[in-house]
DNA sequence: CAGGACTAATTTGACTATCAAATTAATCTT
DNA sequence: AAGATTAATTTGATAGTCAAATTAGTCCTG
């Protein structure tokens, strides 16, 4: 089997699984209520600062009003604070609440254990040439779309 | 900033982005109305013969009744068929059409491409290290959950 | 400074994807 | 032939998504 073939098969099994991946490593933890999408909306508050409903939308890539269905769950779920502006009314700031930050780290662990179980048996050479892949990977992604 | 940190960063971005980018992949061409999980029932299906409900299911990784809706809607496209086994007439076969099988190669010539934008200017040292790499990914996936 | 244009967020209506559980239909077993 | 098993579909529920309509607030211009 060609480096072409393992390439393409690997890259499928992620293109189809990485969220189903990411879903059990969330779920698996004592922040049950926590889907793949609450938490790439965590991710993208981060965990500093408040930031304001149209460019958190706008990072993840989806509409405001997307963004408000979901950020109605998190705020119940007790993830996520709402407070409006000050400066101006229209403009609603949303921040990590305690509870969320504390699984943003969580998650934050998966992330550093997946890299861990990469990394570890790779030689500085050898990680030298999978950073340089994946940059192509990404530079890919940008040329293209 | 440290292999680690590069390494998180771009796997965190194709986690986060792997989809939208396959989905834009996919509709950008004469293929408008085929979904991202279309496209992925599409491949479980594959170019020869006919495979049942249950099996496609399990390799997809979903219920048979989830499915049931996909091909439904796959049907009504006209991607695939859907025929009764004469054998066991609880079981039915599905298939790709004429058209479905144009779809999947198209599809392929995405995943050509980007194989193709990865593996070039990597040196075929450079290549096998990156399939190590790419095994160890998958072994973690396969062990962790 | 009032009316209109613009902007930020939410709501609404529609659709896809998903599961578990119930159902239907066919086959196998004893 | 009855009961158990199996394959697929249907049903009822939920999450995530968008486009378009709406609401509410700010800015600008005559």
């Amino acid at each position: 089997m060609n480096i072409n073939h393992m390439l393409n098969e690997v890259l499928v099994k992620l293109f189809r699984n990485i969220n189903i991946i990411e879903e059990r490593a969330i779920c698996s933890g004592e922040y049950k209520d926590v889907t793949a999408n609450d938490m790439h909306v965590i991710e993208a508050i981060d965990m500093e600062g408040a930031r304001n409903m149209t460019s958190v939308a706008r990072s993840l890539g989806v509409t405001t009003g997307t963004l408000t269905i979901s950020v109605n769950s998190l705020v119940k779920k007790g993830y996520v604070e709402r407070v409006r502006s000050e400066e101006d009314r229209r403009v609603v700031l949303i921040s990590l609440s305690e509870k969320g930050r504390k699984a943003y780290l969580h998650h934050q662990r998966f992330h550093e254990q997946m890299i861990e179980a990469i990394v570890t048996e790779l030689s500085m050479e050898e990680q030298v040439v999978l950073e340089k892949a994946l940059v192509k990977l990404d530079q890919f992604f940008h040329s293209s779309f």
